[in-house]
DNA sequence: TTTGATTCTCGCACACTGTACTATGAATCG
DNA sequence: CGATTCATAGTACAGTGTGCGAGAATCAAA
């Protein structure tokens, strides 16, 4: 019996899991999922191998491909789950504004949480149940204030990739420090003669580095992100006040709202309906 | 001789490259880093391995490693070189705006003509002198602006965080889309009636779906992007007008400016000089 | 209970990976 | 001319994902 002759195999959400057999099922597709998260936590991308997993499971080194196609598909699966962790405060109650900021602080906190996640979202686009429950949330929030149709998209889209732009940064320190088997604070504190005598070519990225010394750099990223995210609110507020230029266009510099050049507008602003191209 | 017994090793950019013998070196650091980044543009991350390089080289399969430490030193050495196609405008003939914008755009066009970057993102800090000659640039901008110490800093990462972000799902959907064999538009057609079986468990999901829906994928991610960015870069230029408020602290929903409560703000805002801590 | 069919486990094998080590040649220097 | 340094490449090792097939376990039906 061939494993994997399924025509529209297309993805794993696509497909129904292994039903599991009627007695005490020593192994399931939940199990192995949280065990290679455990292992993924634990010890990172390289912490995880189809046969440590199954040494984990104490199990065989191939019997999970029973449950799953393979790797990739369980890499997948692994990320929807911690999708799952993500808790919403509910909209009637918290406003469109606490909701969506919300979002997006719990989603950078997930993907801090288990930072293999970041280098596999270039991967395949998520769209396991739990991502797109939260993405349903997100949606629901800016739907509330007042956006519609593919702006709707767009500004969920920019919630999101806030959130994962600055888990990015931060991981990638955390990484740094880990490899190194220090502290962030120390590592970048020893980087300083380095940048130093770079200060004349970079001077301005010094002068940013020396705005930031001796601030504790997990407080730094995550006030940055905070920052980034009111800001972010704030522009979105104000295009909801002020929604009549061409979207998306670019404007010169000085106040918002002055109109420059009208570029590459997408068809139907703020059509919510839908239409074939 | 040992090869690494370097103490200060932390990163490739603090230790010199291997000197070019006086003849003709049939080899060189940049030769293997371009042939690196050929095969990963070609193939992606799965196409790069050191046999391949050295095959690609006509050199033997452990040959590079004279010139590259280990592999994931030649990756950081790649996506640095990457990094210097960037063509950034002069601030003084495009404003602020125009500069900080083309930062991000930018950003984003070199992720997307190599997506294997963002996977390795997340992996350690791009601290190489191309990718802080960018950050340079983008700094520059922000602070003709107006924006100093922490505050400068954050409004970077906000737009560096956007424009990686926003490549991360267009390099997602093209992931999918290449390992399906299809074009982007063809594969989310195709995805409609997974889909629309969902319709009652995401309806907010699903009507962003249908809106988008006919629109060229790589136009709408584009759009999506530029459409952000302003909504960012307003979203800055509103505090530029009015800084007064704690920094980065959470607005309750309403008119942006209205003040909420007083969350983390990182010591000594605004300033720009250098503090031991 | 016996007989098949289905569901699951697991060891083996294969091609492939990164890279430490070492031998060998080539260029350069004293 | 050695001696020394620089550069290349072959070998080997431990580890990877996973296709395949033998076998066990469990089910439905006879």
């Amino acid at each position: 019996m061939p494993r994997n002759t399924d025509p529209i195999a297309v993805s794993v959400w696509t497909r129904p899991p292994r039903r599991a057999r009627r007695g005490q099922p020593p192994l399931s597709r939940d199990q192995i999922v949280a065990a290679a998260i455990e292992l993924l936590d634990a010890e990172g991308m390289d912490g995880l191998s189809m046969r440590r997993l199954g040494e984990r499971l104490g199990a065989g080194a191939t019997s999970s491909y029973w449950y799953v196609a393979n790797k990739d598909e369980l890499l997948e699966l692994a990320v929807d789950q911690v999708m799952g962790e993500m808790d919403i405060p509910d909209l009637a109650e918290a406003g469109w504004r606490t909701t969506a900021r919300a979002c997006a602080e719990e989603y950078r906190a997930v993907l801090l949480r288990h930072p293999w996640v970041i280098g596999l979202m270039g991967a395949r686009p998520t769209i396991g149940p739990n991502a797109m429950r939260m993405g349903e949330r997100m949606i629901g929030a800016l739907a509330a204030a007042g956006f519609t149709g593919v702006e709707l998209a767009f500004a969920s889209e920019l919630l999101s990739s806030h959130a994962v732009g600055s888990a990015t940064i931060a991981a990638a320190m955390h990484q740094a420090s880990d490899r190194a088997g220090k502290h962030p604070n120390e590592l970048v504190a020893e980087l300083d003669p380095y940048l130093r005598g770079l200060q004349d070519e970079y001077p301005g990225y010094i002068a940013v580095w020396y705005a930031t010394k001796g601030i504790d750099m997990d407080k730094l990223h995550e006030d940055g992100f905070g920052y980034g995210l009111e800001r972010l609110l704030d522009g979105l507020e104000i295009r909801l006040h002020s929604p009549d230029d061409a979207l998306g266009a670019p404007e010169p510099d000085g106040i918002p709202g002055a109109h420059g050049t009208s570029v590459s507008a997408p068809s139907e602003p703020g059509s919510s309906g839908s239409s074939r191209a």
